[in-house]
DNA sequence: CCCTATTTGCTACCTAAGTAGCATTAATTA
DNA sequence: TAATTAATGCTACTTAGGTAGCAAATAGGG
């Protein structure tokens, strides 16, 4: 890794921290920092390229990057997981699970350790016991998808909407604030619907007193009323 | 395990023919089966208590199990998984990923190994090669959730029914006969949706010279067709 | 500062899919 | 064999959600 030595402590204390590296020794970490390029991926950055992430491994230190399928029949966008701090992807090249039709785009300015698959399977040779935590993550990522089919499969759009928005609100703050920065484009692919639809619900929850809306920022006025539309759905 | 012989080397057989203990030394494998015990559940055996598979662990030798969810509002099912030979669950009661709110039922009288988790935990810990395995076996099953969801979300039903006959054709014989012994409540709950749905666009693929059905029995007399359901979906 | 691209709000329209209800047929089992 | 249950086929109805199109508001780059 041909960076200074401040930068490489920053990654270090990064990976240190995650879960999927906890255990790993001093001298494991350093030879992965050693096969690791860290690159800076400023927003907007795509990976389009299936094969690219075929071969290689990908760490998110920080930042955040959403990971997303295109269907070419209807243009459609379905964004399958919100990855952060921590994230990697993808398992699957790891596994030899066949390609994986998936596209990457950076949400926000983001630091990435990119690694050959390659010299990662190598690596987890070496390291077998990083099988388990990736085990652990692999189940933790399954459980959230399995959620996400439920809800697309069995409820309405006003439910998921509001599921999005109780999940991704900011409940430290006394103003209740969610998803900044996402467009209404981004939040219909969140739910597996389209912008229009999503406009619409958004309308409607303001008319209820749920919420305020400004330019890619909606603020939660009432959360009772948020908490009902995702349990109750009575009218 | 307090069985026959026989009984014994069967299972045994079954559990080294899995990608998932294919690389346990024999003595493990013994221990394995030491603190399984084995049940023959008939068809329509349901597990409807969570905190079931939350302590006992599962591998299912022979037969078929569908995991799925149930939706009380509306009264829907939805099948995540249609689980066979050499499968096991849960996976999410390894890791202690919290409770995964999933029931289970026999689709067809089932072989199955029963172990504490606790247990099953403590032989992992002894075994810990098969993490690398588990990883493999979740990584595939979440990249069948992923498609699923791609699916859900942006497919019409036509194109969904489609795949699922296609996807379990038996394609050996001259006759091709799709997911024998399903009733079409059972479809629905594997494509997201009633009944009545279903129906409706199996009279219509009917209608098409697609297939021909008879009870709980479909025969697809037209494969063009039915892949131009899942592909083109132009008119 | 202006120009352009993006985001948002809204109208009108249409269709797929969910719902209810019932009659018919096949399977199960008493 | 009769009686009950499960599965299927169909009608008619309602509505959520997808689509198209446009104008206003805002952000961001040159």
């Amino acid at each position: 890794m041909n960076i200074g030595l401040e930068k490489y402590r920053h990654y270090y204390e990064a990976l240190i921290e995650s879960d999927l590296f906890r255990h790993v020794t001093h001298n494991s970490l350093n030879q992965l920092l050693e096969i690791s390029t860290a690159q800076n991926w400023p927003k907007k950055t795509c990976i389009l390229d299936t094969s690219h992430t075929q071969y290689t491994f990908h760490i998110l230190i920080t930042g955040k990057i959403k990971v997303y399928h295109f269907d070419s029949l209807n243009d459609r966008l379905l964004t399958l997981f919100l990855l952060q701090d921590n994230d990697v992807f993808d398992i699957f090249s790891l596994m030899g699970c066949g390609t994986h039709k998936v596209y990457y785009e950076a949400l926000e300015k983001s630091e990435v350790l990119c690694i050959p698959v390659l010299k990662m399977k190598e690596w987890m040779k070496e390291n077998p016991l990083v099988h388990k935590s990736f085990l652990a993550y692999t189940a933790q990522k399954m459980n959230i998808l399995e959620r996400y089919i439920i809800n697309v499969a069995l409820e309405d759009i006003p439910t998921r909407l509001a599921r999005l928005l109780y999940n991704n609100m900011d409940k430290s703050s006394s103003q209740y604030q969610s998803i900044c920065g996402l467009s209404h484009v981004e939040l219909g692919a969140l739910i597996g619907t389209t912008r229009a639809v999503v406009n619409r619900h958004i309308q409607s929850f303001k008319e209820e007193g749920i919420l305020e809306v400004s330019r890619k920022q909606i603020t939660i006025t009432n959360l009772e009323l948020l908490k009902e539309k995702i349990l109750g759905k009575k009218v």
